[in-house]
DNA sequence: AATGATTTCAACCGCAAACAA
DNA sequence: ATTGTTTGCGGTTGAAATCAT
């Protein structure tokens, strides 16, 4: 498994990427499509390596890209999927269309991740005052055990068609939740152990979809985000981008 | 207005998976 | 099956922007 090239060669620009950097390669790509990152720089006269311009479409060029402030219903959305996928950014970004993975991540780290810990901290505490009274929490929980796939369901009708094994895999997959002392929905299970890489889309939405149940059996996730409606706007968008199944109104 | 502290975010790095020969 | 190459990901860094004094 060789080393990558890196982009530590000398005669390689490095740093912040100029407009007429940026126009070669917005103007490569346009011709020749992505893809084979490494011959780009050649090609297009950029002096700068492969990984740097992969970086620099994916993250800022692409035209598809969104840009802006985070909305509410994203910043919930994000909340949501980290709770289920972890630090799974380019997962998490690819629910979020337009989003990118640096974004998000970026985003959690400066904005989500100060805000959840500053919550934290302020259950810990009222959690310490009241722990010689209450009985130790019950663990929140997903368990993997067998369970026939429901037959069809409304929400989850437009996923795309899952291979047979998504279908044997959602088999042996059911989630339960269970609301702890706190009040918080933090997950007592390793989402890698369910490889979620070989997670096809239409799995992934039974999961939130399941998720989501157990979030509402369960009771509520201690940041009162579970009621938030999405926007009709922000509904339509996700439909038009196939990720309709998160949307809960 | 000056300056030091803090925050933000684009870009880099290293690793590992995926792919090709 | 092995080895080398390419691609993609998540963690980290550091320059620029913003805020506080």
């Amino acid at each position: 498994m060789g080393k990558s090239p890196g982009c530590s060669k000398e005669g390689l620009d490095r740093g912040a990427w100029t407009a007429l950097e940026d126009q070669k390669l917005k103007d490569y790509i346009k011709t020749h499509g992505e893809g084979k990152w490494r011959n780009i720089p050649k090609e297009a006269g950029l002096k700068r390596c492969g990984k740097s311009c992969r970086l620099r479409w994916l993250n800022y060029l692409r035209p598809d890209i969104k840009r802006g402030n985070i909305t509410l219903d994203e910043d919930d959305l994000i909340i949501r999927l980290h709770k289920l996928l972890g630090n799974r950014w380019s997962l998490i970004a690819g629910r979020l269309p337009g989003r990118t993975d640096n974004e998000i991540k970026n985003y959690w780290n400066t904005t989500l991740g100060k805000k959840l810990k500053a919550e934290q901290s302020k259950h810990s505490n009222s959690n310490l005052k009241k722990k010689t009274k209450t009985n130790p929490p019950k663990s929140t929980m997903v368990s993997v055990a067998p369970q026939p796939v429901e037959a069809e369901n409304p929400d989850t009708s437009e996923a795309p068609p899952a291979t047979s094994a998504d279908k044997n895999m959602l088999n042996n997959v059911a989630i339960t939740s269970q609301e702890d002392g706190s009040g918080n929905f933090a997950m007592d299970f390793d989402v890698g152990d369910l490889l979620m890489s070989d997670i096809s889309d239409s799995e992934f939405w039974k999961l939130c979809h399941q998720f989501d149940n157990g979030i509402e059996e369960g009771g509520n996730n201690g940041t009162g985000s579970e009621n938030l409606s999405y926007s009709e706007e922000t509904r339509k968008e996700w439909v038009a981008d196939g990720c309709y199944h998160y949307h809960r109104s």
